[in-house]
RNA sequence: GGGGAGAUACUCAAGCGGCCAACGAGGGCAGACUGUAAAUCUGCUGACUAUGUCUUCACAGGUUCGAAUCCUGUUCUCCCCA
């Protein structure tokens, strides 16, 4: 498992160790699934998909929504069918949620589409003090544990709790992983890491992030949209931004992102961190720890 | 050369005698996060030997019990007329 914020270098890491120790490489990223969205998502390069073998990259459309615990069922089973051919499943990613489903498991708890939209409407017209009624209503429980001003958060705990009712409150209890994870972190200085964030942006506007945000806008109210490198473009589609300011924006907002990713998985015991230059520690230390993938 | 407007914390920007270390926004930092997660949300943001103390609102004086707020001078910026 390779993880670490966006920009540190963890394609690269994860092919030359997936080179080594001959592995499979399993996406954990909540954008590269998506077909349409390829230089922004700064998703492997055609040569470096060729040399080894990725899963989840490319594998769904931006019209379609995909969930962490869809990635939880599909991804254990690769991890399993990889792991069958005596091949070593390294997932790399930097979204923690997917992560956390993938290797840790989530509980199984029910959502249903209808319903979701039923209660953004409900938030629409009502605020957070509808939303907040209503769970009050179901569930007074989760109310007092959860944040009362994220209305993502009581969407979710309303869902849970109405489609659960029969089974009260209480979920089924998680799949326990039947495989062990050796965590690599891959770290670099904050100033170092937003020059790279910095330059990374440049390079990918020169390879045509434009028209491929341009090719997408029509799309622009989907999940998969609502993507750094990507929704900063709309505005200046639109008129209403310059193309200075536009680039300005997605640096910044890349750069927010890479910190919010530091928060998750700092002060995570199971990691073990390495300064992203060279690759050969990280390397030798998941060869030395990978007996039992 | 003459007339006018203005200088506030990293930036923008309120304040116009005590309630001001100073509204608000941006930026930054820190954090939360079990199916929207590159999303969503929260806190902090003058300094410190921190339930208090100290140094700030261009600079230097002055008025006042008390000044970012009033007066005088200086410097700088912008606008208008020559």
């Amino acid at each position: 498992m390779v993880c670490g914020p966006t920009a540190v270098g963890k394609t690269a890491c994860a092919i030359s160790i997936a080179k080594v120790i001959d592995g499979e490489i399993i996406s954990a990223d909540s954008r590269q699934f998506y077909r349409e969205l390829s230089i922004g998502t700064a998703k492997p390069s055609a040569q470096e998909l060729a040399t080894v073998k990725h899963h989840f990259i490319n594998t769904r459309s931006i019209g379609e929504n995909y969930t962490a615990g869809q990635f939880e069922l599909e991804g254990r089973a690769v991890i399993a069918r990889i792991a069958k051919q005596g091949k070593v499943p390294i997932v790399v990613g930097g979204s923690g949620l997917y992560i956390d489903a993938l290797i840790k498991g989530l509980d199984a708890a029910p959502s249903d589409a209808t319903l979701r939209t039923e209660l953004n409407s409900l938030f629409a017209q009502e605020g957070l003090e509808g939303l907040r009624n209503r769970l009050k209503s179901i569930d007074p429980v989760k109310l007092k544990t959860i944040d009362l001003a994220n209305p993502v958060r009581l969407i979710r705990a309303i869902e849970i709790a109405e489609l659960s009712k029969d089974s009260n409150t209480r979920l089924t209890s998680k799949l326990t992983p039947p495989f062990r994870a050796v965590f690599i972190g891959l770290e670099l200085e904050r100033e170092a890491l937003y020059a790279r964030i910095n330059s990374r942006v440049d390079a990918m506007c020169k390879a045509g992030l434009e028209d491929e945000a341009r090719a997408v806008r029509a799309f622009r109210e989907q999940q998969a949209l609502q993507t750094v490198g990507y929704k900063e473009w709309w505005p200046y589609f639109d008129g209403e931004a310059g193309l200075d300011e536009t680039i300005a924006m997605i640096k910044q907002n890349s750069r927010r992102y890479a910190k919010r990713q530091m928060t998750w998985l700092r002060n995570r015991p199971e990691i073990r961190w390495f300064a992203n230059s060279p690759p050969e520690e990280a390397i030798s230390y998941a060869m030395s720890a990978t007996n039992t993938p």
